[in-house]
DNA sequence: TGCCAGGCCGGGT
DNA sequence: ACCCGGCATGGC
């Protein structure tokens, strides 16, 4: 299944949808925080509670490391399991200031597979977590996979249907150049198509320029 | 009104 | 190696 297949679909939903200008944040700092708080929620939802962190002048490494858990817990109260994600984000500066100095530029400063491994070793960071902390905030290139990616491209029989993780982005990867600008858009964009076409309940899209 | 959103972990089989 | 319950808010 191919890379001209692959490279063509991608082509068609940046024409349909234009450009996605992922990620929504600033810096990338807040991109991973955002990365932690959006894990299985609605990013509307996420915004709220990094609006709250601004306000409270928190969104930085070392403000999020000296603030106490409960304080965290209710600043980002509105993206929803405040007490996991305050737990979440808590491991994620206590191992940047461990390891790194509470640098995210030191963090970042090592090869793609080192980097992944160390943001894995995260109580709370998981592999799309991971993938998308090292695209969005690194701007170093993997392929994000999300539940819609593996709904979308397992129902249109790219993959199969029980496809774990890493089998769907060896998939993406082995069929597309390594090129962050398109990395970055093609996952947003499968996001995006997602929301507005397919997989609202089960049914299958009609209008899917996938074909 | 109930269902879902850009997951992940821990405990049980 | 999977499977499942738990975690929680806000929008439609």
């Amino acid at each position: 299944m191919g890379t001209k297949k692959l490279n063509s679909i991608y082509k068609k939903l940046y024409t349909s949808f234009g450009p996605q200008y992922w990620w929504p944040g600033d810096g990338p700092f807040e991109v991973t925080a955002g990365a932690i708080l959006t894990q299985n929620t609605n990013w509307q939802n996420v915004e709220k509670a990094i609006n709250n962190l601004k306000a409270a002048r928190a969104l930085s490494p070392k403000k999020l490391h000296e603030m106490s858990h409960d304080k965290l817990a209710q600043l980002i109260r509105p993206a929803g399991y405040f007490n996991v994600k305050a737990r979440r984000l808590k491991n994620f500066t206590n191992f940047l200031f461990n390891k790194y100095g509470g640098s995210l530029k030191k963090l970042f400063n090592q090869g793609i597979e080192s980097l992944r491994k160390e943001l894995l070793s995260v109580n709370g960071i998981g592999e799309e977590t991971a993938d998308s902390i090292i695209l969005y905030a690194a701007n170093l290139p993997i392929f994000v996979v999300d539940a819609y990616t593996k709904r979308i491209f397992s129902r249109h029989n790219f993959i199969r249907h029980d496809a774990d993780y890493s089998e769907v982005q060896k998939f993406f990867m082995e069929n597309l150049n390594k090129d962050v600008k398109m990395f970055n858009e093609f996952h947003a964009l499968i996001v995006k198509l997602g929301k507005e076409f397919c997989l609202k309940s089960n049914q299958r899209c009609k209008l899917c320029p996938i074909g």
